[in-house]
DNA sequence: GACACATATAAATATCAATTCATATGTGCA
DNA sequence: TGCACATATGAATTGATATTTATATGTGTC
């Protein structure tokens, strides 16, 4: 069950959002706490998560954390997601869907 | 959020499994259940919500009601979330995880 | 219309995960 | 060593969702 796995992790809000944070470039915790306006215990709840997971790596960096995504697949598969649902939506738009 | 909508509806694993009964044809509820050995109650549960999120389509045939996958795409995106997951498994298999 | 089959629904319960809030840990620097 | 900054952890609470059990609905056939 591993992709149950990834999944229950890319299903929560909060971690997509991070996720897509951290798409870009590297970051230390508190500029994903600045880009998402999340708590910092819950950022750190779901870096841990993310990390557990594999989705994202980290290194220290002086005082700071750095956090970055592990894989390059992980942005593709969240575009290949966003894109289906929107195709999906447009066919039950388009009463296909019945 | 339709993103959300659609994972939500993909993270469960029996909603999985139905789905992929799904993938080769088009199937009654029945069939789905010896398929699955989930229990009836259940699997109509499941059914209703991947219909509610346009996973799948429905049709009657007598008593029957007959069900299959809506768009192409789902089994696709399954498959890709599978082999990524396989992935990621083996980066932190590598320790390169960290 | 009564019955059997196929599926759906509703209510109750159980399970699990996110969030919050308070506190702890680790690091660099005066 | 003591302080400030950066991040992590733990306990308590809340909220959401799956599962079970029982019952209802719809359809064809005699």
């Amino acid at each position: 069950m591993n992709e149950e796995k990834f999944l229950k992790c890319i299903v929560d809000n909060n971690r997509r959002r991070i996720l897509e944070c951290l798409g870009s470039s590297e970051k230390c915790v508190n500029d994903i706490i600045e880009l998402t306006h999340l708590e910092q215990s819950l950022v750190s709840f779901h870096l841990k998560s993310l990390k557990a997971c594999g989705l994202v790596k980290s290194r220290r960096e002086g005082k700071k954390i750095m956090y970055k995504i592990s894989h390059q697949g992980i942005i593709d598969a969240l575009k290949f997601i966003k894109e289906l649902s929107l195709e999906i939506k447009e066919l039950c738009e388009n009463n296909e869907c019945n």
